[in-house]
DNA sequence: TGCAAGAGAATTGTATCCAATTGACGAGAT
DNA sequence: ATCTCGTCAATTGGATACAATTCTCTTGCA
């Protein structure tokens, strides 16, 4: 596996998926040296990674404290769908003006993928609700718009984790279908509408209540309020 | 200076100025020990103040090479333009319908600042245009939209440095009054249109011509598509 | 008994050191 | 003369070692 890729690479990445599919809860500590045991891999390889990550507003760092999963605040979670919201009406208007060939393809195949696995395996069923709006920017060709939505999707992912109910129906597949269907008939407007909805839905579920899973993670929000 | 912040932040930032200011020109190579030894670090700082660079995009690292400092292509710039104009529309959308009470204060004191400078010194009022840009995402109150406009705008800075004939009239200054005008009035619809206009003026004029500094960016930039 | 101060442990911040990969230069063969 | 192959220098990838800071637990005092 270290092949082609570098190691920092691959530790960034499996810390990713860890955090996406909630191995790795909110607020949970990241100790460099244990993470680096944990993969075989040293200090420098782990501090790497764990910069790319806070980069990506998936950890945060704190002076001579380390690293932790981030833990975004509900002001912080408005922040980020507003942001999202924006970035994906951007890739539906860019779908509708130009989709390659393939794309209507790869996004049935995508949403078929993912009824597959409806109900079922609840990680991997999050992180392939999370892929089809990753899949959307990807294809409208633009890498900076594709990464910014994949950023800010990942995050959502954290947010869902911290604040929704159920993540099962996380994303509902049908409306994935129905704004496929918007872009192929070429209504952008209606493709807006329905994405607008769809994410006003997830976004009302998750600020609706606040719900922590443990006393840990209440008590490192507010020492974190404190600390700032 | 380095009371509060980290060693790899006042690099970072040092080395992101440098390149804004175009000290540091596309293309050129950021060996670690040398960077290192000119701010008197390690090279352990520089790389992660380079990681944090390259998730930026104003560098670009090649295995076992080295750091580059980034020199987008047309198409990746076109990407940013389009990415960017999306972002600042946004950005728009709610200061026409939220902007705090101190923020006409701070723009047209950022206008006069401008004023004073135009024409004089290159590389601060290129700086200088592009933080009216920033400050008026900051404004938003969106940490998350405010990051990512600033990634943007310094990309832009540096597609400018390569493609653009002249910089000093980077961003026309009367243009940044009439948006500041527009939004004072709440008119959404006129704003984001005087920002287009302005965006695409901008892009516009770099994607006229193709015009390098030196024969090593040319021959670079070839390199790198061979490379991949 | 409760609070405060200090010592100790744990963890991060930074520097240095070794290994691996890449690019360049030069020698030799065709 | 040109092309190819091999060796060498330079630079990054990664690991370890040391210093600084923070947290915690203990101990002393009011």
């Amino acid at each position: 596996m270290t092949e082609k890729t570098t190691l920092t690479d691959a530790v960034h990445t499996l810390l990713k998926r860890a955090i996406i599919e909630q191995a790795l809860k909110p607020g949970m500590r990241l100790p460099e040296d244990t993470v680096g045991e944990q993969f075989g891999v040293s200090r420098t390889i782990v501090r790497h990674a764990l910069v790319r990550l806070e980069n990506e507003g998936l950890v945060v760092t704190r002076r001579n404290r380390g690293a932790f999963v981030a833990e975004p605040s509900l002001d912080e979670a408005k922040q980020i769908f507003e942001v999202r919201r924006a970035l994906e009406a951007e890739v539906i208007r860019i779908l509708v003006e130009r989709i390659p060939s393939s794309g209507f393809d790869q996004l049935e195949a995508h949403v078929r993928l993912e009824e597959s696995v409806r109900g079922k395996d609840g990680p991997v069923s999050i992180r392939l609700a999370g892929e089809f709006h990753t899949l959307l920017a990807e294809l409208t060709g633009n890498a900076v718009l594709s990464r910014y939505v994949g950023e800010v999707v990942l995050r959502c992912s954290l947010i869902m984790a911290m604040y929704a109910k159920s993540h099962s129906s996380d994303c509902a597949v049908d409306e994935h279908s129905q704004i496929i269907e918007a872009i192929r008939t070429g209504d952008a407007e209606r493709a807006t509408q329905i994405m607008d909805h769809h994410l006003g839905a997830v976004a009302g579920r998750a600020e609706l209540e606040q719900k922590p899973d443990s006393i840990s993670s209440i008590l490192s929000r507010y020492g974190k309020e404190l600390a700032t």
